[in-house]
DNA sequence: TCTGGGGTCCTAGGACCC
DNA sequence: TCTGGGGTCCTAGGACCC
C-alpha cells in the first residue's frame, strides 16, 4: 500500500486530501511512522523525529495512528492477496509476498502482470486506497520492483534481466542492508551491487560474518531462493514505552514495569500463547540500551509470575541517572502454561485414582486455563492507554461522535478546548467547532469504513481533485449523522 | 524537545553434558 | 595437573525490517 496510514486518514479525512499529513508519535519524543507524499516533498520520511518533522513540515496535519482502521483495511487487502495464492506472506500491515506460481498463475510475464493489475484495480475497489505491485521471480527482486512502483504502480523485472538491473545499485538496496552493513563495506572499498559481488563471498564473509556474508554475496548475485511461507508461529510477544520525560523515581519504575508485564501478558494470552523467558528492557537518558532475561522451568501466562520476574530482573539495574524506556517481553512460547501441565498431571491422577475406586471418572472439562489473573484493567485497551480516573485525552485524529454534530475527528486540543472537524469519509469536507474538552455531548467515536456501506460510488481514491467533491455546507455536514449504525460508547 | 514500537535473526561466551 | 570435541541451552547485545 502506498504511503499507507496517511493514505488512510486522507481517504478518511475529506479536508486532508491533497494535503501534507503526517502520522506518528505525537508526544515530545514521537517519531514519524508514514508521511503523506505531500509531506515528503519537505524532507519528511519514516522514521524520523517527530520535532524535526514539524521544523520541515509546520503546515501538515500531525495525526496519531488508528490501528484498528489499518488492521480493518489490512485485512481486506490480506483476502484478496489469498484469492490469488494459499502462498501469502505478510510483512506487516501493509505489504506481503504472494507466490503467483503456487495460486497457479501461468508463468509467464504477460499472466504475472494481468494478475497484478487486476489485483490492483481490487485493491482500490474495496480500500478506496491505492497499492503498487512488483513482479519478479524472487521475494528480493519483487520487492525491489514495488518500491520502483511506487505510488500506484506496477513493475516487473523480466527473467535474464536481473544481473544487469541490480549491478549498479547501492548496496543499501539489497535487503538485509541496514546503516551498519553499509558503514563495514564502505570502509571496503564496496558501494554498488556489482563491487559486492566482485568482492567474492570469502571476502563477505571476513567483513560481515558467516551468514550474513554469505547471503549477501548471493543476493548481489540476484540468488535469492527464500521461499514465500505463510504462518509464521510467533517466537516472541513484547511491550515498551518511551517516557515523555526521563524517569528517576525508583518507585515509579517499578510500576511501570508492572504496568508493562501485565499488558504484556494481556496480549500474550489473547494470542493464545504462555512463555518461558521473561525480558526486560531498560533504556537509559543516554540511550544506552540493556536487556536482562530470566528463563523458567516452565512456560507462564500468569500475570503474577510475568510481574515477579521482571521486578527481580529490574533489581539488577541501576536507573538512578534516569530511564527512558521500560520494556518487558516473552519468549520461549509455547501453547499451553506449566499450569496446564500441573493440572494434566493432577487430573491425570484424580483419573487413576477414581479409576482404582471404580468410580467415573468427570472427562471434558478442559479447565479453562483462567486461574492465574486478578487481572486489572481490561488488557484489550488498545487505543489509548488511558489511566483510570485521569481526565480524557483528545489526541489528534481520533474519531469523535457529538449528540448533535454527529462524527467528526480531533483536530487538536489544549487549554481546556477540544478542537472538531465534523466529516466523514464519504462527506465533503468538514466545518470546525470547539469544545471544552469535558463537554459531555462529546465522546470518543470509531473509525467509520473509508467507502460508503453499500456505497453508490467513487471511493474517496477515485476523486482526485478536492474541486470535485460539493462545496463544504456546514447544515449538510452536520446532517452526515446519517442513520449509519454507529454503535457503542465506552 | 533527537532518535517509536513490535518483531526477527545472528553472534559470542559460558555452563553443562556426553 | 596443561589445555579434546561437539552438542545444547542460556544470556546479552546488535543489526535489521516495517
Amino acid at each position: 500500500m502506498d504511503a499507507f496510514f496517511a493514505a488512510a486518514e486522507q481517504a478518511a479525512k475529506p479536508s486532508l486530501r491533497g494535503k501534507p499529513v503526517i502520522v506518528g508519535g505525537l508526544g515530545p519524543r514521537g517519531v514519524v511512522a508514514t508521511a503523506s507524499y505531500e509531506a515528503r516533498v519537505f524532507g519528511v520520511h519514516s522514521a524520523m523525529a517527530m520535532a524535526q518533522a514539524r521544523r520541515l513540515c509546520p503546515n501538515a496535519a500531525y495525526l496519531t495512528p488508528r490501528f484498528t482502521l489499518y488492521r480493518r483495511v489490512s485485512d481486506a487487502v490480506m483476502t484478496l492477496l489469498h484469492t490469488l495464492s494459499p502462498l501469502v506472506e505478510p510483512l506487516s500491515l501493509d505489504e506481503a509476498f504472494v507466490d503467483l506460481e503456487a495460486g497457479g498463475t501461468e508463468p509467464s510475464v504477460g499472466a504475472a502482470r494481468a494478475v497484478g493489475e487486476r489485483l490492483r484495480t481490487e485493491i482500490r475497489a474495496v480500500t478506496g486506497l491505492t497499492g503498487s505491485v512488483g513482479l519478479a521471480g524472487s521475494k528480493m527482486l519483487a520487492k525491489i520492483a514495488s518500491e520502483r512502483a511506487k505510488p500506484d504502480g506496477l513493475v516487473v523485472i523480466e527473467p535474464g534481466t536481473e544481473r544487469e538491473l541490480l549491478a549498479p545499485l547501492s548496496v543499501r538496496t539489497l535487503p538485509g542492508v541496514g546503516p551498519a552493513t553499509a558503514e563495514a563495506l564502505r570502509r571496503a572499498g564496496i558501494h554498488t551491487v556489482l563491487e559486492t559481488r566482485e568482492a567474492g563471498e570469502a571476502e563477505l564473509v571476513r567483513l560481515l560474518g558467516r551468514a550474513h556474508g554469505a547471503s549477501l554475496y548471493l543476493m548481489a548475485c540476484g540468488r535469492d531462493e527464500r521461499p514465500v511461507v505463510a504462518e509464521r508461529d510467533t517466537k516472541s510477544v513484547s511491550v515498551e514505552d518511551t517516557f515523555d520525560v526521563d524517569l528517576t523515581d525508583r518507585t515509579r519504575v517499578q510500576l511501570e514495569v508492572a504496568r508493562l508485564a501485565d499488558r504484556c501478558v494481556g496480549r500474550l494470552r489473547a494470542a493464545g500463547h504462555s512463555g518461558r523467558t521473561i525480558v526486560l528492557k531498560v533504556r537509559r537518558y543516554d540511550f544506552s540500551t540493556m536487556t536482562r532475561s530470566e528463563t523458567l522451568r516452565g512456560p507462564t501466562d500468569d500475570p503474577a509470575v510475568v510481574r515477579e520476574a521482571a521486578a527481580r530482573l529490574l533489581e539488577g539495574v541501576d536507573t538512578t541517572a534516569g530511564v527512558r524506556l521500560l520494556g518487558v517481553g516473552v519468549s520461549g512460547l509455547a501453547d499451553f502454561t506449566q499450569e496446564d501441565l500441573f493440572a494434566q498431571a493432577a487430573q491425570a491422577a484424580q483419573a487413576a485414582e477414581a479409576a482404582r475406586a471404580a468410580h467415573e471418572a468427570p472427562e471434558g472439562g478442559e479447565a479453562a486455563p483462567g486461574g492465574g489473573g486478578p487481572e486489572g484493567p481490561g488488557a484489550g485497551a488498545e487505543g489509548a492507554a488511558e489511566h483510570p480516573g485521569a481526565p480524557r485525552r483528545w489526541l489528534p485524529g481520533t474519531d469523535v461522535r457529538h449528540s448533535e454534530f454527529g462524527e467528526g475527528w480531533v483536530q487538536g486540543s489544549g487549554v481546556g478546548r477540544v478542537t472538531v472537524r465534523f466529516e466523514t469519509p464519504w462527506s465533503g469536507p468538514g466545518r470546525v467547532r470547539t469544545f471544552a474538552v469535558d463537554d459531555p455531548a462529546l465522546e470518543p467515536g470509531e473509525p467509520l469504513p473509508l467507502l460508503e456501506p453499500g456505497g453508490a460510488g467513487a471511493g474517496p481514491a477515485a476523486s482526485d481533485g478536492p474541486g470535485a467533491a460539493a462545496a463544504p455546507d456546514s447544515d449538510r455536514v452536520q446532517g452526515s449523522g446519517r442513520g449509519q449504525p454507529v454503535t457503542s460508547s465506552p
